[in-house]
DNA sequence: GTCTATAGAAAGATAGAC
DNA sequence: GTCTATCTTTCTATAGAC
C-alpha cells in the first residue's frame, strides 16, 4: 500500500472518530462541516475527499459508533451469565457513560436525531439494536437465552438501557438523574433473574 | 379584554400548537421559523411580536406539548391501579402514538432534543418527566403507591416507556416495532403486578 | 491530500409600510 | 398585528492553487 493511500485512511478515520464525538454529544444538525474538520485538525476543504455529504458521514458515524463503543458491543468479556448482564447495567446507565465524551453508545445519545434522519440510517440503527438485544439474550440464564419469553425480556431490556440514559441525559438535576440510573439497574437485574 | 388582545392571544396560542408538532416529529434544529409561521397560516415577520426568539418558543412548546399530550398527563381518568397503569401503557406503547402528529409525547419524542438544548429547556423536561413518574406511581397497588420501592420502580417504568418509543421512532422496520412495543407493554405490566 | 477563497443557499432576526 | 423587504450570519459544497 503505497503511503498515500495510507496516509488517507488514517485521516479518514481521524475524521470518524472526531465525527463520532461531536454526533453524539451535539446531535446531527448542532455540529457543522467547519467544526468537525477543525476538531480533527484540518481545514473544510478536505472534508469532501474522504465523505461525498455530511450526511453520508453521519450514516457512517452511527454504524462506527456503535461498534467502537465498548459499552454497546459487548464489553465484559470476562463474565458470564446473570452477572454479564449485571455488570453491563452498571455500566451502560452509569455517570461514567453520561459523560463518555468519546465513545458513547449512539443506541443511547442519538437515538431521537436518527429518527428525523433518512432511511439509510435508521436502517443501521435497526440493525445495531437487533444486535445489542441479541448480545443480551445470550447472556440470559438457562434457557431464557433461547426462548421467546427470554428473547421479549430482551427487546424490553434494551429499551429500557437505552431510554434511562437519554432520559437523563435530558435531565438537569444531579439527584434526580442518580435514582433514574439507579432505579434502571435495579429493573433490569431483577428482571434478568426473574426470569430464571 | 379588547379585540386585538384576544385575537393576539388566540395567535400565539396557533402558532404555539404548530410548534409542538413540528418540533416533536422534526426536531429544533430542522424547523424553521419561515416553516412555522406558514404552517400556522401567517409569514415570518409576525412570529416576534409573540415570542422573542426560537429557542424562547421551544421551551415553551416542551413545556405547552406535556400538558396538551393526553398520554402523559395522566389520561384515562375512568381505570384505576393497576389497570389504569396497564391501560396507559398500551396507549403509550403503541403505533397511534408513534404516528400521533399533533400530541405526542414531549418526553419521548424530545428527548435527545431537549439534551442538546440550554438549561431551561431541561428544566422543564426535568420537572415534566418526574411529575410523569409520580403519576405513576400513584397508580401502583397498594402500599407500593407510597414506598421507596415502588417509587424506584416508577422511575425506571416511566424510563421503559420512554425508551419504548423513542427507539421505535428511531427503528426502520415494522416487524421489529411491533416487537418493541409488545416487550415494552408487557414488562411494564408485569412490574406493575409483581410490585403488589 | 490539503489548503484558501468563494459560490450559492438558507437561516434568524429586524425595519418600516399598511 | 401582520405584511414584505432586507440585513447579517452561517452553512454546505465546489474551484483552483500548492
Amino acid at each position: 500500500m503505497p503511503y498515500s493511500t495510507e496516509h488517507k485512511q488514517r485521516t479518514r478515520e481521524s475524521i470518524l472518530s472526531t465525527a463520532i464525538r461531536l454526533f453524539s454529544n451535539k446531535g446531527y444538525d448542532s455540529v457543522t462541516i467547519d467544526q468537525l474538520m477543525t476538531a480533527a485538525g484540518l481545514t473544510r476543504g478536505a472534508f469532501y475527499t474522504h465523505f461525498d455529504s455530511k450526511s453520508e458521514l453521519y450514516a457512517e458515524a452511527v454504524l462506527a459508533a456503535a461498534m467502537q463503543s465498548p459499552i454497546a458491543s459487548g464489553a465484559c468479556p470476562g463474565e458470564k451469565g446473570t452477572d454479564w448482564i449485571r455488570r453491563t447495567a452498571s455500566l451502560y446507565l452509569s455517570r461514567e457513560h453520561l459523560e463518555q465524551e468519546d465513545f458513547p453508545c449512539p443506541l443511547a445519545f442519538l437515538v431521537t436525531d436518527v429518527a428525523n434522519r433518512e432511511p439509510a440510517v435508521r436502517n443501521t440503527y435497526t440493525r445495531v439494536y437487533a444486535e445489542f438485544v441479541r448480545v443480551l439474550q445470550s447472556h440470559l440464564p438457562m434457557e431464557a437465552s433461547t426462548t421467546a419469553k427470554g428473547s421479549e425480556l430482551s427487546w424490553a431490556m434494551a429499551a429500557l438501557m437505552i431510554g434511562g440514559v437519554a432520559v437523563c441525559r435530558a435531565l438537569n438535576d444531579e439527584a434526580t438523574i442518580d435514582r433514574v440510573l439507579v432505579a434502571c439497574r435495579q429493573v433490569v437485574e431483577g428482571l434478568a433473574e426473574d426470569v430464571a
